[in-house]
DNA sequence: TGCACATGCCAAGAAAAGCTAGCAGGTGTC
DNA sequence: GACACCTGCTAGCTTTTCTTGGCATGTGCA
């Protein structure tokens, strides 16, 4: 999938990656999975805020959320990155540009 | 530069690309290149829309314009790609993500 | 019971991005 | 002169995205 990813797929991807904080979030996940609360003190932004970005970021298949619980019986949410791998070339989007939803079709693939 | 972009370049870089319109110019340029009014006719939108968005690829170094007289001297525009090359995995992201802008400094770089 | 820490959701304002419509200029041909 | 091309700009509206603040749930511990 990331050798030929269809245009709506890499926009969703684009559109995802562009953004700071969630480039931050997969920095941080790439080190080292968490639990939500923690990720929020680490990087100085709200918990609000982070769902928000870790939502859109699951919604891209960027990362992947698992629910445990503590030792202690406390419920965290886990977060870890996908081992994504998209290559950004003015070839590779020609190769995807044209399946690119016409903006009318397409509304259950998100 | 594509080997190891600044948190920022990444960022910028991503910003542009996520928009449809600016992947389907991409696409095209990568084709062939072509002036603006042509580009325009084929992509089926408005000139003055796809000048915004030329603008903003050229601005993030993805393609570049050069104004050339044709034989019968009229004056055309003619955008082609820049050969550029991102890899998009999380590795590349956490090595970029520390550079990124604090939000606070930097205002000249753009 | 009160506190600390975990989760979740949502309304509503603020900010950014996207798009249109209309205007300006230029050249060459019929 | 009228028309067909080419270029450029921007004010202002619409839509989307981002962000905050508040409220609700649950657990364990002193």
């Amino acid at each position: 999938m990331s050798a030929e990813p269809t245009g709506d797929e890499l926009l969703t991807v684009l559109g995802t990656l562009a953004n700071p904080h969630r480039l931050r979030v997969i920095a941080a996940l790439t080190r080292e999975r968490t639990y939500v609360s923690r990720l929020a003190r680490d990087l100085g932004i709200s918990r609000a805020l982070l769902q928000l970005h870790l939502r859109k970021l699951e919604a891209a298949g960027l990362v992947t959320a698992r629910l445990e619980l503590s030792p202690d019986g406390k419920a965290m949410k886990f977060y870890e990155v996908t081992p994504f791998a998209y290559r950004l070339t003015p070839q590779a989007i020609a190769a995807a540009a044209p399946t690119l939803s016409t903006d009318d079709a397409e509304k259950g693939t998100r």
